[in-house]
RNA sequence: GGGGUUAUAGCUCAGUUGGUUAGAGCGCUUCGUUGACAUCGAAGAGGCCAGCGGUUCGAGUCCGUUUAACCCCA
């Protein structure tokens, strides 16, 4: 048996080797197994462009768990991963490059550009995938996939081939949202609104034909009012209920606009009157099309204004503003400048506030999408973990607007849509070279879809769909999907309604959401606050077990958690603890053979057996239930209180004493088989050192990977024996605790006298060795009945009166303060507890087993307190 | 404006079908080189579970409401 094993836990000894030696194995992979229940979860693809940071470490940690817990418990157990193609952020980020060489993509041309970002890929995109290899993350790395590659590029376009067969895309002028600065229209939950202070100007417009009369409007962007093409009040409205039907003259430019009724607007904001403009508005949009107004673009793609702006036109939007206001002050329309806050749009990837603005681009119709999606979630065949999100999910869903989905890029799945002279546009699953109408020559659509758009499919895409695979037939749909609740929109809708659509299933049965991690103020981590942990860092410095540890204890399903290092250093303390414990038993398994049963168990043995089967239950019940934490936090207790902290004590005499060859035995094996199946426990959570001791341990299989789920073990519960122990532990804490108060050098055995009732007396006489060993003291049992020690501190335990003589006198002063507290207490409880039982209807209603735990309690205190009483009055006679 | 989360020890957090003398880690106090571990051990201090009201025999836990902080949506 091995022996010279370092005293501190060394995880860079040790990650590498045991990650090569799983994947080398082939541990990850999983074949289709049809007669074995499948268990499966797709990766949220990170992007190829990122780097592992403390939400994938997360997001992560949490899925690994789940798989390693399953596959241990014998399902076929599949995890894909992949990344993701992210065309907006990989296209900035290869511009980025080609501007350091003083290029543009434009200097490139499309095709080369794209060759460039391939390129890219090749080199770097590995690094992510690499960085969650560091993290122990057991994929199956052999299926490893790229929304970008062949399969998932031919689901995407038959996707939307067939959702535009079914109607379901199509193509039309409509309001946008716009990023002047990425040049592209984005979808509407791609824009993040932040509340900022502006100003609210109020201007007059005259009435045509009535010379005086003016109706004032409220605008925070004025420079729109050059695109205005009606002013609409609300019908009910009496202050201008005259004046629709008749026109305004819109300042500066002098344009016509009607006055119309409408029940969007609201009376009682700003004037009650609003200025109407289609083309760069949301509301005003739709409003633009109920009255069949017309959509005058004034802003160019760019930011600046467009031609028919006269002299404002060139101008950037803000500068216009600027002089478009002084304008207005200086012929009087500016009626006055009220302070102002409001949601301004930014773009989600480069901040720029965004512009709503009408331009031609392709829209999923989502009405007919949303309705089954919410319909699988209300049903409860996807259940969502914590359950609130549900209704963030449905609210949703419920208010979907149509989704937006090409993109003015070039990286990502160009839109399968061809457009000839002639004004035939074709949308086809194959490539077309020429109109299948007049034979000209056609051009495909220059858009690329949303990169949402294919990770919307990748449930499905990754297993091979649109073939028939057996991967899709067995592990479709997945078991659960594990992502943080700000990806709720974009991804988890869209896999739900994208997979019943096209799979003819739910995407997962479960939906297991976290939250976000921050930094120690509970900041977002963010890289201009540059107030990121790197998990990597993280790893280096204390282990990938660490981390992980950390990740999963600190919170509670759906919140967000703070980063700290000092929990960071706590976790690592853990490790090294059961790396010391490992030590411990590794060191004194000499001659020890596991093949070899033993029975004659002492009070510890069936003690910690039976607390490391209550704990396993525990902790499998928890796992079940997605509560990683919890499971986590009843290892950690089991270990390091009862197994580290007591069971290792106990067995110490027995393993030293080389008389009793047999107690020897005994105490090895309980010590292998609660340690070995403990690790096998905790191997989800930290698989690197567990992997690491097991193998050092006497096992029987290649990894602890693949080692059976400790499952429940009934026939080792034992609640007398766990009853007992604790009393035993109580006892030995009640003559520290006195020995401490009193300052006895460790090295000083103390006398203490126990008077024990009759029915536990020879519980005590056969376990007295534990209260000599780790009571540090000279025990001598004796009934209650007995007479009470003089001159001797006092302590009582349920059913056992402990008396620790004292070579001097006892400073009876504070013998007396200490009793006094620990009787103001007891008096306390006793109150409570005959309060509870001497009122009837809680006697009459109660179950019948809380009212027999109430009373026992009773008992108890009142034993005590009879005996603590009796000691008090007894120092008063002193 | 609508929806949600959080409020428990000095700090960060657990406490999931209502019944524990309300727990942990860190920090704090006292002691400790006893053959796994000072990344440790022993003992201890520290809580009106945000306020108010309700349901219940019984509320940290369920309901309502107030306050405060944060988040999402419009």
């Amino acid at each position: 048996m091995e022996k010279n094993i370092p005293t501190v836990y060394d995880p860079r000894s040790v990650e590498d080797k045991w990650y090569s030696y799983w994947e080398e194995k082939g541990l990850f992979h999983a074949e289709v197994e049809t007669d074995k229940t499948p268990f499966s979860i797709v990766i949220p693809p990170p992007n190829v462009t990122g780097q592992l940071h403390m939400g994938h470490a997360l997001d992560n940690t949490l899925q690994d768990i789940l798989i390693r817990f399953r596959r241990m418990q014998g399902y076929n157990t599949l995890w894909m991963p992949g990344s993701d193609h992210a065309g907006i952020a990989t296209q900035i980020k290869v511009e980025e490059m080609l501007a350091k060489e003083g290029q543009s993509r434009y200097d490139l041309g499309r095709e080369k550009f794209i060759e460039r970002v391939w390129e890219w890929k090749r080199q770097y995109g590995s690094r992510i995938t690499n960085q969650l290899r560091r993290l122990g993350a057991s994929c199956d790395w052999q299926r490893e996939r790229f929304t970008m590659d062949e399969g998932c590029s031919a689901a995407v376009r038959e996707v939307f081939v067939s959702l535009y067969e079914k109607g379901l895309i199509y193509q039309g002028n409509r309001i946008t949202n716009w990023c002047p600065r990425c040049n592209t229209a984005l979808s509407d939950i791609e824009v993040e609104h932040e509340e900022k202070p502006g100003n609210l100007y109020h201007v007059r417009y005259p009435v045509e034909g009535r010379e005086g009369e003016y109706v004032t409007v409220a605008t925070t962007r004025p420079e729109t009012i050059l695109g205005d093409s009606a002013v609409a009040v609300h019908p009910d409205d009496v202050r201008y209920r005259h004046l629709v039907g008749k026109n305004l003259v819109l300042p500066i430019v002098g344009r016509k606009l009607p006055i119309v009724a409408d029940e969007y607007v609201d009376p009682s904001f700003g004037t009650g009157a609003v200025k109407v403009t289609p083309a760069h508005d949301p509301n005003d949009f739709e409003m633009g099309l109920r009255h069949g107004l017309a959509e005058i673009v004034v802003i160019n793609p760019d930011g600046t204004m467009a031609a028919n702006t006269g002299k404002y036109a060139g101008l950037d939007r803000y500068e216009c503003r600027k002089a478009l206001l002084g304008d207005l002050k200086d012929q009087g329309y500016l009626v006055r400048i009220d302070e102002h806050v409001h949601a301004v749009g930014h773009c989600q990837r480069c901040n720029t506030v965004v512009e709503p603005l009408v331009s031609k681009q392709w829209f999923v119709r989502m009405q007919p999408l949303a309705e089954p999606a919410i319909e699988a979630v209300t049903s409860g065949r996807i259940e969502f973990v914590p359950e609130r999100f549900t209704k963030v999910y449905t609210n949703w869903l419920e208010n979907i607007r149509d989704w937006c989905i090409s993109r003015q890029i070039w990286w990502g799945h160009r839109i399968p849509a061809w457009y000839c002279e002639c004004g035939e546009v074709v949308v086809s699953r194959k490539d077309v070279s020429s109109c299948p109408k007049c034979g000209g020559k056609v051009e495909q659509d220059p858009d690329v879809l949303d990169t949402w758009f294919s990770s919307a499919l990748w449930p499905f895409s990754t297993m091979g769909w649109p073939e028939e695979t057996r991967e899709l037939a067995h592990f479709y749909p997945t078991s659960v999907l594990v992502t943080g609740y700000d990806i709720i929109f974009f991804w988890v809708a869209r896999m739900i309604f994208m997979g019943l659509e096209f799979a003819q299933d739910i995407p997962f049965r479960h939906v297991f959401i976290h939250g976000l991690v921050r930094d120690a103020e509970g900041r977002k981590m963010s890289k201009s606050l540059g107030n990121g942990i790197d998990p990597l860092e993280v790893i280096e410095k204390y282990g990938a077990d660490t981390l992980r540890f950390t990740l999963v204890t600190g919170n509670t399903p759906g919140n967000d958690m703070r980063f700290y290092w000092e929990r960071v250093e706590s976790s690592r303390n853990f490790a090294n603890k059961i790396w010391n414990a490992s030590r411990f038993v590794l060191m004194n398994l000499e001659g020890f053979d596991p093949a070899q049963p033993v029975r004659d168990y002492t009070l510890a043995d069936r003690w910690i057996l039976s607390r490391y089967a209550r704990t396993a239950a525990e902790a499998t019940a928890a796992m079940e239930r997605f509560e990683l934490g919890e499971a986590a936090r009843s290892l950690y207790e089991f270990i390091w209180n009862e197994y580290c902290d007591w069971y290792i004590e106990t067995a110490k005499a027995r393993l030293y004493n080389k008389e009793d060859a047999q107690g020897r035995a005994t105490a090895q094996y309980v010590l292998w088989y609660v340690l070995h199946h403990t690790l096998q426990l905790l191997h989800p959570f930290m698989p690197f050192i567990t992997e690491a001791i097991w193998q050092h341990l006497p096992h029987e299989g290649d990894s602890i990977m693949t080692a059976p789920w400790p499952a429940g073990q009934p026939e080792l519960l034992d609640a007398a024996a766990e009853e007992q122990m604790v009393l035993i532990m109580e006892t030995i804490k009640a003559i520290r605790n006195m020995r401490a108060e009193v300052n006895v050098p460790p090295g000083r055995k103390s006398e203490a006298i126990l008077q024990t009732a009759a029915n536990l007396h020879a519980v005590f006489a056969d376990n007295i060795q534990y209260i000599r060993n780790l009571g540090a003291s000279e025990p001598t049992l004796a009934l209650l009945s007995a007479e009470k020690p003089e001159n001797a501190m006092t302590a009582v335990v349920s059913g056992v009166e402990i008396y620790m003589p004292l070579k001097g006198l006892i400073d009876v002063e504070k013998e007396t303060a200490r009793l006094n507290k620990e009787r103001e207490g007891l008096v306390k409880e006793v109150e409570r507890v005959a309060g509870k039982l001497t009122n009837a209807s809680f006697v009459a209603k109660a179950p019948a087993e809380v009212i027999e735990r109430e009373r026992a309690k009773e008992c108890e205190y009142r034993d005590k307190l009879a005996a603590i009483t009796e000691r008090l009055a007894y120092l008063a006679k002193l």
